[in-house]
DNA sequence: CTACATTCTCTAGCGACTAGAGGAGCAAGC
DNA sequence: GCTTGCTCCTCTAGTCGCTAGAGAATGTAG
C-alpha cells in the first residue's frame, strides 16, 4: 500500500490539491485509481510525474511544452532533439525577458530618483509616464 | 476638428483598437463623443491619456496602479508620495523578477549544455526536470 | 456518536486582453 | 446610382494557469 490520497500527494509534491485535479482534468496527469469512497489514490509513479510537472512549471515551461516533455520522458529511446529545442527556446525567452526587465529597471530607477516628493504637478514619475520621449535608455 | 476615429487613435497611440474599447469598458479611458453614425471620436486629451496608459503598461504597471496614477495626474496639486510608492513597488518587483530569472537562466543553461543530443533516456534536460535535486544553483 | 478534516464535483472568477460573429457606416471608383 | 472594400459597431466567448467557493459525501480521532 504505497498509494496516497490527494492531500498527501499535494504535500509531497508541493502542488496544491485543486491544481492536481486541474492537471488531471487537462490530461497532464493520468486519472488515478479511486478508493471505495471515490477518492483519488496516487502511486509513486504519479508522484514522480507530478514532481516533473512542478519542476518544469517552476522553470517557466508552459503546459503544452510540459505535455511534450512528458511524452518524451515516456519514450526514452527517442532522440532528445525536441527536448533540447524546447529548453533552448525557454532559455532564449528568459534571456530576452531579463534584457527587457533590466532596461525597465533603469527606467524606473530614473523615475524614482527624480521624484522630489513634492506635488504631483512636478512629479517626475507622472511626468515620465506621460511623456515616453523622456525615456532615453530603454526602447520599450 | 482635431478629433480622430478609433483606428487612427490606435495608430497614434500604439494601443490596439479592441484594447482601447476595453479600456473604456473598464473605466480607464472616458467614453468619447460619438459621430452621427455612432463612431467614437477622440480628442487630443484622450490621446494623451492613452499614451500615458500605454507607457505605464509597457513599464509593467497593472491596471489598478494605472487607475491610481491617472487620478493623481488629474489632481496635480496633491502630494506625489503615492505615485512614488507605486513606482518603487514596481521597481522592487522588477528587481526580484530579474533575480529569479537569472537563477533560472543558469539552470536552463546547465540543462542545455548537458544535453549530448542522444536518446531521451540519457538526456540531461529530461533528467534534471525529473529530479529537482540536480539543481544546485537555484533554489526555486 | 460527534466533531472535524479531507475529499468530491461543479461552476465561476482572476488579469488583461484577443478573437470572432454579424451587422452598419462610409469613401472611392464605375 | 451601385458596388467594393475598409473601418467601425456591439456582443459573447476564449486565452492561460490556475484559484475560490458552494454544497455534499467520506474518513478519522476521541
Amino acid at each position: 500500500m504505497r498509494s496516497v490520497p490527494i492531500g498527501e500527494a499535494a504535500r509531497q509534491s508541493g502542488v496544491k490539491v485543486p491544481t492536481i485535479r486541474y492537471y488531471e482534468h487537462i490530461g497532464l496527469l493520468p486519472a488515478p485509481n479511486r478508493s471505495k469512497g471515490n477518492r483519488r489514490h496516487y502511486e509513486t509513479s504519479d508522484l514522480r510525474r507530478l514532481a516533473f510537472i512542478r519542476h518544469s512549471r517552476e522553470l517557466g515551461f508552459d503546459i503544452e511544452a510540459i505535455r511534450t516533455l512528458l511524452t518524451l520522458q515516456d519514450n526514452p529511446s527517442q532522440p532528445c532533439a525536441t527536448a533540447d529545442t524546447i529548453a533552448q527556446a525557454r532559455l532564449a525567452d528568459v534571456v530576452q525577458r531579463i534584457r527587457s526587465l533590466t532596461a525597465l529597471k533603469a527606467e524606473l530607477e530614473l523615475m524614482v530618483e527624480g521624484c522630489r516628493h513634492g506635488k504631483v504637478g512636478e512629479c517626475r514619475v507622472i511626468e515620465v509616464l506621460a511623456d515616453h520621449s523622456q525615456c532615453e535608455h530603454a526602447r520599450h
